[in-house]
DNA sequence: TATAATTTCGCAATCGTTTCCGTATTTTAA
DNA sequence: TTAAAATACGGAAACGATTGCGAAATTATA
């Protein structure tokens, strides 16, 4: 790999000092705009590309953002990366990504890694599995910039980014009981997760609100092995106080009740109504029937998340991310999968 | 952001030299048993992390790979990266993931972003668009370690992973012209693609081994824009000599047909049996009538390109990426869409 | 015992930038 | 006309690691 010209050989080139040629291209005030125009030209026609590593070792940063997920195959992650880079590729921005695929240990070890500044931030949804979360107070208190975006800690003083879970589970729970529901299940994958709590909040609420009461056998917590998940909320689907609606807290959970339904004789929405948290649009309509959804601004809570980063990373001097929780609402859309017959 | 310690300051605390204490660290037979062990407990315990850019600085490499791909939000693509992921988190090596949206001039800029050594190599698979390959063969020609997979530059002398497009084409077609079909379309994302060349000569095989004429009404090119591919399908599937069987080359345009007959009162399968090239088998399953695919590789894709990369960057003086093409065969998954009445 | 070989470590250069100084030249002000 | 200020540039020190080379201390060999 014959690495390119670099900032030496260009200044000789030039008949010009390496400092002379640095600042010219950084556009410095102390260089004539006469010597402006010859280095950059020459730079141009040398195709000099400075060298990122020396840059980073000097500035001390790496116009690198890491973000760091629990799954890639999930539209939700997909969509919230898309509108990361939309923001930071404006920027000059690179993107380093990383799925923990909800195993907490692979967190660790990829937080740690990212301890000695090979990234600017980190943004991050925490895994299913993560309940002691001291290696991401460890990166805060350090002062490294954090953002949690969806599945965030409550207890790190940072910025984070979330839709309104408990609003849009409540007014999703409250559709299914206009719709004639009356036993309500609601699925999770772990009840540690911040998502899981607002959203189970929300649902309970709205119960309370409808004077039903909650079912513990129609609480079912999931896992990440798909089949296990089919088979349990398949048992649940059928077991003796079986349910008339169902809230699912998470996309896969959602298409993992369409895999068990056909696995038995129930029909959606006549027996069994269902909601869920969703973000791929194009499948909900697809399926059969049709899912209602509600669905997250996930393109934009990416773009927040890296507009934030990048006002606090571009801008000299800049305060540390506040304390604050920003909440982008969800969007209700009604399809078939709630339509009362 | 308080860096942590370094070199200098981990061997003042120790009373030896940055280069004893570097060498320890390394494992340098130089160094005594003795001494190392000191170095190695103190390191962990000031929490030592080595600057990851004076490192890539004085070694001239980054321990980072780029991966360039036409889109997130794919099954396919998210698959392979987690393949990918899956061997470089074993040897150290990061992930820089980019994503040109179909869109040339944004590869471009990546690609050429990328010169700089940013990354020690880049896995790519090129946008639709992509015919002007310029930008890719300088990067080959300067000695950049590239690999190609699924989408590929056949004329790159670098070596690309696919999976066995042409007989999966001919064999899903196959598949299908044996369930009665007899006019049959084709669905492709650009003509430009190599694997759009390569499942479109299967299909042209099949039909011509069963006596079929291809029907060049039958044959559509879509774009990115997924109303407007349903659009043109759907007139498609009404036109005058409407077919009863459809191949899909890539995934997207599975989706796009299911929303197009969604749209019309054709039958499937009764009045159109489909196939598609289709990675994401959890929904394959809950399409309805469930789709028969012709799953690629995907993880294993990423695996492979992963492996091949890691051998060549981790060991010293190794030869260039051999110009070789290497095929994984798919898998035809048959499921109701294809199943005759 | 004297010399050679081995072990173990330190000094200093290096990677390619940026930036703190210093300085020569030109322009402005008094 | 002279002093002060502004302009335009170069020298050299950082940033934090790795490594070639030299040297002291120890061990082996003659």
């Amino acid at each position: 790999m014959s690495t390119g010209v670099n900032l030496k050989e260009l200044a000789a080139e030039l008949k010009l000092s390496p400092s002379t040629v640095s600042r010219a291209l950084n556009d410095s005030y102390e260089i004539s705009e006469e010597t402006k125009k010859k280095v950059v030209s020459m730079a141009e026609k040398m195709n000099y590309q400075p060298n990122p590593f020396a840059r980073s070792l000097r500035e001390n940063k790496s116009k690198t953002i890491a973000v760091v997920m629990p799954e890639r195959m999930s539209s939700f992650f997909s969509k919230v990366i898309d509108g990361i880079e939309e923001v930071t590729q404006q920027h000059g921005y690179h993107l380093l990504v990383y799925s923990t695929h909800e195993d907490v240990e692979r967190e660790k070890k990829i937080v740690n890694l990212l301890m000695n500044g090979r990234a600017d931030a980190i943004v991050m949804s925490v895994s299913s599995q993560t309940s002691d979360i001291s290696h991401l107070a460890r990166l805060h208190e350090r002062g490294f910039p954090l953002i949690f975006f969806d599945r965030i800690c409550e207890s790190i003083p940072t910025t984070k980014f979330i839709t309104n879970d408990y609003e849009s589970a409540f007014e999703g729970t409250k559709h299914l009981i206009q719709q004639g529901c009356r036993r309500i299940a609601f699925l999770m994958l772990s009840k540690e997760l911040s998502i899981t709590k607002e959203r189970y909040r929300g649902y309970l609420d709205a119960l309370k609100a409808a004077g039903l009461s909650p079912t513990p056998s129609l609480q079912v917590t999931c896992a990440h092995e798909e089949e296990n998940n089919i088979e349990a909320i398949r048992k649940m689907l059928l077991s003796e106080d079986r349910p008339d609606g169902l809230v699912s807290s998470v996309e896969k959970l959602a298409l993992a009740t369409y895999h068990a339904v056909k696995r038995t004789d129930i029909k959606i929405p006549e027996d069994l109504k269902i909601i869920s948290f969703f973000s791929n649009l194009s499948i909900a309509g697809l399926l059969t029937p049709s899912l209602t959804t509600i669905t997250q601004p996930a393109f934009t809570i990416g773009e927040e998340c890296a507009k934030l980063l990048m006002k606090k990373l571009t801008k000299p001097r800049q305060p540390d991310l506040p304390n604050q929780l920003i909440s982008i609402p969800s969007k209700i859309i009604i399809r078939s999968s709630t339509i009362a017959v």
